[in-house]
RNA sequence: GCCGACAUAGCUCAGUUGGUAGAGCUACUGAUUUGUAAUCAGUGGGUCGGGAGUUCGAGUCUCUCUGUCGGCACCA
């Protein structure tokens, strides 16, 4: 006698083992059809396994989000079945589900786009054909056996690195292909349904090893509905659209060269917007009670090997060798940061200290690493280090979580995810220092109210830190900010203040970037607002279009009004009609046109159109110029008025 | 760095089986003075990413270098 447990409590009693799909169609035809796998005892299960024991259970139907992982998972498995058929010198390895759908690795064979198709009919095949996919167990040796018989060596190294107490494996049956898996799955191949889709070929390496072969890898999606499928096509589509490599052109921001790869040349209204999200920065970081500097560019190695970046980033520094000395450009502001706090003698009075630094640093990244804007090889970080008594530490942390989330409200971010990176491996500084500045951390945010996840392992090699990603307007998440605790740096430079007893402390050292890269940034930013920067970040914010030349000069002097006030403004007087010039200045996503005709300049108005609608609003040109110089200035910024 | 693909005018792209390059937009000139996402006409514009090779002949085939793209690995 079985006893089955409900979701809703309710119980029922079998005579014999009893799978989930019986269980499914004893309460009704609809669930039994809709039926993916089964929860047992907070295991998911196949729903044809059948079960023995007493158990508390739940259906999973493909309203369940888990569902979606099995389908995906075993349209995988349908992709390794059409390959096989297609190109038997194939040996398979792994094909998990992920965020977006799922891959398969391959080994023994090169795939090109256009031979996904002809893949996808395989597959269509073997889903039309509903082969039952059939759950088994063999004893370990005899998989071993079975998968060196077939030539999948993949399969035979994944079984052998099993922990020595498994003793069985799982294998699953779709007509004549058998993989080895843990499984579940769902019932049959018919199951996949037709909304899924090959979308790219692309490499991998072996168990994520670069020291191990390439696979070739094949990435794929499925979705329970034909619409589902199509709007994620949608969301894709979107997301090419916001492409800021894209925009970047298209809006005149900025460009690339192969004679300096993975550096950006900015354009003037590029530079414009980067330089006014420095300015923005400086102005808040003033509020907060940071000062600014700068430190050299390239200084002697001497100062690297001190640091320890020598000895961790050495092939990633830019150096360059002088009178038998070498130099290094600076790949991280810090060592700058700390010589000029050592300038003199520091008071436990004047502590914390807040230095921060708009640092350019250059990092010799991997060729295949770089991507656009969000990838570089030479960048600028609004980076600051604060240095701080320990009694400080963790009130110090807090106040740069809040001013951090602060900045991303301002760029309307406030879809945040903070992770907590503990010690790696390989690292320099004692386990005491590390214990106390990962706890600091933790502490800090749990007395704050926020949730994290934590990165075991994660850290960097002088310190724990706290990694801040956000979410952008179509869902997809980016890694911008980082807060550092460190004691070995202050250790290795000897950094300190005197305190209250009169002797030498040494201080905790906080290494913090909000926006991370600007670079990066304004590449997430880009993307984020599909190129459409609020009014007060836009390059160009302002464009004064005459109808006509008759209104060229009222035009001039609409433009000095709004220059006059600080607003970026130009005037467009080229001999093009008007929604010419709308549309072209539209599609640099400027903010606000002014439109200006007879009847404007008669009555010293302008017609105002905003970037995104078609409505039209015609104001006074004094009321339009207080009105613009308002909306011109940096968001939580007090301003004297 | 690794695997694969790609590189043609300022931009977006065509270019058959190898026979020394085309379109639209842009730019320039002229006409037009225009009311909310492309006015018309004319004229320019290219060592087909660099180098080497095969061939009577290479944008097209081969090799190589560089860059870019899609992933992987890396990311102080």
């Amino acid at each position: 006698m079985i006893e089955i447990t409900l979701p809703d409590g309710a119980k029922m009693a079998f005579d014999a083992p009893v799978s989930g799909l019986q269980i499914a169609q004893k309460i009704s035809e609809g669930l039994a059809k809709n039926a993916v796998a089964i929860r047992v005892n907070d295991t998911l299960t196949d729903i044809t396994t059948p079960i023995t024991t007493d158990a508390a259970i739940s259906i999973i139907t493909s309203k369940n989000p888990e569902a979606l992982a099995i389908l995906r998972h075993t349209t995988a498995h349908v992709l390794a079945h059409a390959v096989k058929n297609l190109y038997p010198a194939a040996q398979v390895t792994i094909g998990p589900a992920v965020e977006n759908g799922f891959f398969y690795d391959f080994f023994g064979i090169v795939l090109r786009e256009e031979e996904l198709p002809k893949i996808e009919a395989e597959m269509a095949k073997i889903i039309a054909a509903d082969y039952p996919i059939v759950r088994s167990e063999m004893a370990r040796a005899d998989a071993v056996r079975f998968f060196t018989e077939r030539g999948e060596s993949y399969k035979v190294e994944l079984i052998n690195d099993l922990p020595a107490d498994v003793e069985t494996v799982s294998l699953y049956t779709q007509g004549d292909y058998v993989e080895l898996c843990r499984g579940p799955h769902l019932p049959s191949t018919g199951k996949v349904g037709k909304a899924f889709k090959l979308m790219k070929v692309a490499a991998a390496y072996w168990r994520g090893d670069a020291t191990k072969e390439s696979l070739q890898r094949v990435y794929g999606t499925a979705f329970w509905t034909e619409k589902e499928l199509k709007a994620y096509f949608t969301l894709l589509e979107e997301a090419e659209k916001r492409d800021h490599r894209k925009l970047g052109k298209e809006m005149d921001l900025f460009h690339f060269e192969e004679y300096a790869p993975g550096d950006v040349f900015w354009h003037p209204r590029g530079w414009t917007f980067f330089q006014t999200l420095i300015g923005y920065m400086r102005r808040r970081q003033a509020a907060e009670g940071y000062v600014e500097i700068n430190t050299p560019q390239i200084m002697d190695k001497v100062l690297w090997e001190t640091s320890g970046h020598w000895d961790w980033y050495r092939e990633n520094m830019y150096t360059t060798e002088i009178e038998e000395k070498t130099f290094a450009v600076k790949p991280m502001n810090c060592p700058g940061g700390v010589l000029t706090f050592k300038q003199g003698i520091t008071s436990y009075r004047d502590l914390p200290k807040r230095i921060a630094e708009f640092g350019r640093v250059h990092r010799y990244e991997a060729s295949g690493a770089l991507h656009g804007l969000l990838r570089v090889r030479a960048f600028t970080q609004d980076d600051a280090h604060i240095f701080c008594t320990p009694a400080q530490f963790k009130e110090e942390c807090q106040r740069v979580v809040r001013f951090m989330l602060d900045i991303y409200k301002d760029f309307g971010l406030t879809d945040v995810n903070i992770k907590l990176s503990t010690r790696p491996a390989e690292r320099i500084g004692t386990d005491d220092i590390w214990d106390m500045l990962e706890s600091g951390l933790a502490e800090a945010l749990t007395e704050m109210g926020y949730a994290y996840t934590i990165n075991p392992g994660d850290g960097a090699f002088y310190g724990p830190k706290l990694d801040f990603k956000l979410k952008d307007a179509i869902g997809r998440e980016w890694q911008l900010g980082t807060l550092q605790a460190d004691l070995n740096l202050p250790e290795r430079f000897d950094v300190s203040y005197i305190g209250e007893d009169g002797q030498k402390h040494r201080p905790i050292m906080l290494h913090r970037a909000l926006f991370g890269s600007l670079e990066r940034f304004s590449g997430v930013l880009i993307e984020h607002c599909a190129g459409a920067f609020p009014f007060w970040l836009a390059p160009m914010q302002v464009v004064v279009a005459p109808i006509t030349s008759d209104q060229d000069a009222y035009a001039a002097e609409v433009a000095h009004r709004l220059f006059v006030a600080g607003i970026r403004v130009e005037t467009d007087v080229r001999n093009e009609k008007v929604s010419y010039k709308i549309r072209e200045h539209s599609l640099k996503k400027v903010p606000v046109i002014l439109v200006v005709g007879a009847k404007e300049a008669a009555d010293r108005t302008v017609t105002i159109r905003r970037l995104g609608t078609t409505t039209q609003e015609v104001m006074p040109l004094d009321e339009a110029v207080r009105r613009f110089k308002l909306d011109a200035r940096y968001p939580s910024v007090e301003y004297d008025d």
